[in-house]
DNA sequence: TTGTAGGCGTTATCAT
DNA sequence: ATGATAACGCCTACAA
């Protein structure tokens, strides 16, 4: 129904060879045969068939990227930015949505969509180390996580010193009971280990003691359950005068738990989150965290990507490890003042 | 490389049409071939190229989903349920980010992806009425505006009466000089004007006058715009004793000015959004809006589309318009107390 | 510089 | 119940 190469080729009256020539950009070609054979084009409205071009090459021009959810800022942020950069390099981006699920992930790796997919950028959840191996040859980037000596390309920020990075500027603030909301025990949280260890280096170098009533586990990493941790150490017989949290919306979690009590902060509990997502620039008090390069992120998987499905001599190389930047953002919620009604 | 049909008819001792026929799950196979056939699937690990597929069928089993932006917490979490309704009916969702640029919404609508893509999903923001023709035969659907005899299918709630019953539940409380909050002039700009004609309806009809100097215009739908806006009303010579933000990232940017200003949310000002995302549920106070049915938009919206593309009667009637309920939810921003820290 | 022919992996038609 | 064969639309040797 929609026109092909056959019957541009038929009104312009050349071959089907010279149309796809003129397509696809080839140098010599007449230059009144080209105008013939563009004007033809855009009479018939001609557009090349995607299913049938990479039926021929292979090629799909489509990466899949696969979150854990997109609900949640941070990763909906990463989401546009690698979108965007797909776009330089005329990709289209399938999203992908794991919800956290193994199976699904496992899914993934094994090369569900096989075919339709040139890439695989991905932000494990629920899987780790050698889990994380690619069955099926499409290249694959790791989002997010530091896998020791993992199976394929990814690209990190330094979780563990980061949060060191975060932990210690409580310290530095002077506070001594400082609590940690987040921690989780699968092995696959890895996400969470790191941050703990972190947490608790920056503890130790501080000459302070750790106390497991202080690191909190969590469910899940979004608002309520940082509501719901934060109550029970309020509770608890010796609350804490900070709290570092895991991420933002943990952190905007406790930050409602304490508001809603009449707890004020940062003057009696400071509150610090991770990820500078934009909620946290506009909760009162504004919330302290620590950025990820989340624009390099993005940049840095797709190329790693782009390497891979090129040609040149990197194709083929062992994984590689990207670490990203990350900053100390200090706003109020640390450092700032109660506003009296 | 990867094996086809024809590598596992050779296995097992058949024609590429019987396994064909066992990977459809067509009837007539004798159960002896169809196990051979199977086991030989198996061992292969074969899977079907897709690309092959639709080549033949013309249907990519992909549909586009295009929204303003997936940042926005309400585009997230819609584009999260239609991608959770398709996958019901084994469709994949490409996610399109047109950033509100005309150009981008234009290519969508003109076909961009052409044969790509089975049927588009579509939150328009920039262009309005006429432009929104589909030019090829991809069907479409409208989410979000309500278009007048529009040129395509759509599913929306009634913005007017929404906007109004915000509006009355400030001016039941007793609050008479309500700002409106995200108006916006540009003739495609559809929420907005359906919105704050459902304001001034509910002002009039609670007997208060509309004042154009409480009618806030903003560039953006942002927290950052709402923010500025709060500002302005409150540096002018009669602030307003309640505000209606037309959606919820507005709202909140609107609440951090009040409290960083000291103001009481809501004894001095009364504060209420609209969407519910998940942010209004946990910021302090929490924050009063009109709740959308969501899933059921998403749902509709993928059922209408299965419409269009199924071969049914429905597939080539009139453009349809499906309406679908919002309900207000009260909270702390509106009747709530400010906690005395 | 341009044309011809074959094949990518499926599905559909028509035999058998 | 199963097999042979012809498209689907494009690209690329190879030929002219």
């Amino acid at each position: 129904m929609p026109p092909g190469l056959k019957d541009v080729a038929a009104r312009a009256g050349v071959s089907i060879k010279t149309v796809s020539n003129v397509v696809n950009g080839y140098v010599h070609v007449a230059p009144a045969t080209r105008a013939r054979v563009q004007a033809a084009i855009d009479a018939l409205g001609y557009v090349p068939n995607l299913a049938a071009r990479q039926l021929r090459s292979g090629r799909s021009g489509v990466i899949a990227l696969a979150v854990p959810e997109l609900q949640s800022p941070y990763f909906a942020e990463i989401a546009g930015l690698i979108v965007q950069a797909a776009e330089r390099r005329s990709w289209t981006v399938l999203i992908d949505q794991t919800d956290g699920q193994a199976e699904r992930e496992r899914n993934l790796v094994a090369g569900l969509r096989r075919h339709a997919i040139d890439g695989l950028i991905f932000s494990p959840l629920a899987l780790a180390g050698e889990e994380l191996t690619q069955r099926d040859g499409t290249p694959m980037v790791l989002l997010g996580e530091r896998v020791w000596h993992g199976p394929a390309d990814h690209v990190a920020i330094d979780n563990t010193a980061a949060a060191s990075d975060a932990t210690r500027h409580l310290t530095s603030l002077g506070r001594r009971r400082i609590a940690a909301i987040g921690v989780q025990d699968r092995a696959s949280a890895v996400t969470a280990h790191q941050r703990l260890a972190g947490y608790r280096a920056a503890v130790a170098s501080a000459g302070l003691r750790t106390d497991p009533a202080l690191e909190m586990p969590v469910e899940g990493f979004h608002r309520a359950d940082g509501a719901a941790a934060m109550a029970r150490l309020l509770d608890a017989a010796e609350p804490p005068d900070a709290v570092f949290c895991f991420n933002d919306l943990l952190a905007l979690g406790a930050l409602r738990t304490l508001l809603s009590r009449g707890v004020r902060v940062p003057e009696d509990v400071a509150v610090i989150g991770f990820d500078d997502i934009e909620d946290g620039r506009f909760s009162t008090p504004t919330l302290s965290t620590v950025a990820p390069d989340a624009p390099r992120i993005a940049q840095l998987a797709v190329d790693l990507l782009a390497e891979r499905l090129g040609d040149g001599p990197a194709a083929a190389g062992a994984p590689r490890e990207l670490r990203v930047d990350h900053r100390l953002i200090v706003r109020e919620s640390t450092t700032g003042a109660t506003p009296r009604p």
